[in-house]
DNA sequence: GTTGACCTTCACATCGGTGTGATGGTTCAA
DNA sequence: TTGAACCATCACACCGATGTGAAGGTCAAC
């Protein structure tokens, strides 16, 4: 059970760092947001990067983003500068761009709405419970 | 099929305005986030003003928001400034604060990773194509 | 009065993300 | 060598949001 290299792991040290249950993990990787290596007994071996993608993975999902984008949309997201893209073909450019749009309309109600309960919390706090005690 | 009083109008106007299935338009219904008033002939009888509701219910919706939370939300947005709130139990108004931060959270994570697929194309924009042709 | 375009309720289906558990292999330590 | 604690695959179930359509009421126009 031992983690011999360091910076790999097995499913469920990950599963323990990301909070997230292994069902979820492999179904990611099913989804092909993910592909961990392979040790010679078959057991999945995530590298220390995966921690991070996971949290992404998750932090798209709960914003609303479905699997299928959240695919095409990872590769740009790689850590080191943009080294070299995959594939710049006209249609990729275009959904992206699609799904940027997207996203800021999803900031846009979501700071409307988030201030506008920050405000009701805050005219709620300002005593206005004067008229009951 | 005329609209009399203007300002009220039958589910299908609803629908079209905001281009939302008339399905969907009783769901949320259904589930509390609207009640529009009957006509005589049973007909709902919806205000002009749940145009606007339904464009945030659905906005909130698309931002992984479930209809449970939205109904604890909505209550807090009136349009008028804040007039009476119908509870202020610590309950709710923890509820509240949860969400809110929650909020926070998904705004981050949807700005983070749209200024990545932003600079992304910046990138490929700025002829990287170079040494391709 | 019949037709067409609305409306009603209701039920069943689909789809994505997730939970749960069965069945069995690997490895380590007692 | 057996048991505990991992791992694997697979299948079935659930839940929320949504699609689809059947069966029937209302109303305006012809």
């Amino acid at each position: 059970m031992a983690g011999y290299e360091v910076g790999h792991m097995l499913i469920g040290e990950l599963s323990e760092r990301t909070g997230t249950p292994r069902r979820l993990l492999r179904y990611y990787e099913e989804q092909g947001l993910i592909n961990p290596s392979r040790s010679p007994n078959g057991y999945r071996d995530y590298d220390e990067s995966l921690v991070d993608r996971v949290a992404q993975i998750r932090g798209l999902l709960d914003a609303g983003l479905p699997t299928r984008i959240i695919k095409q949309i990872l590769p740009c997201l790689n850590k080191p500068r943009v080294i070299h893209f995959p594939d710049a073909t006209p249609e990729m450019i275009a959904t992206l761009e699609h799904e940027r749009d997207r996203m800021s309309e999803r900031v846009a109600c979501l700071t409307r709405n988030r201030d506008a309960i920050a405000d009701y919390l805050e005219a709620v706090r300002a005593g206005d419970h004067a008229d009951q005690s």
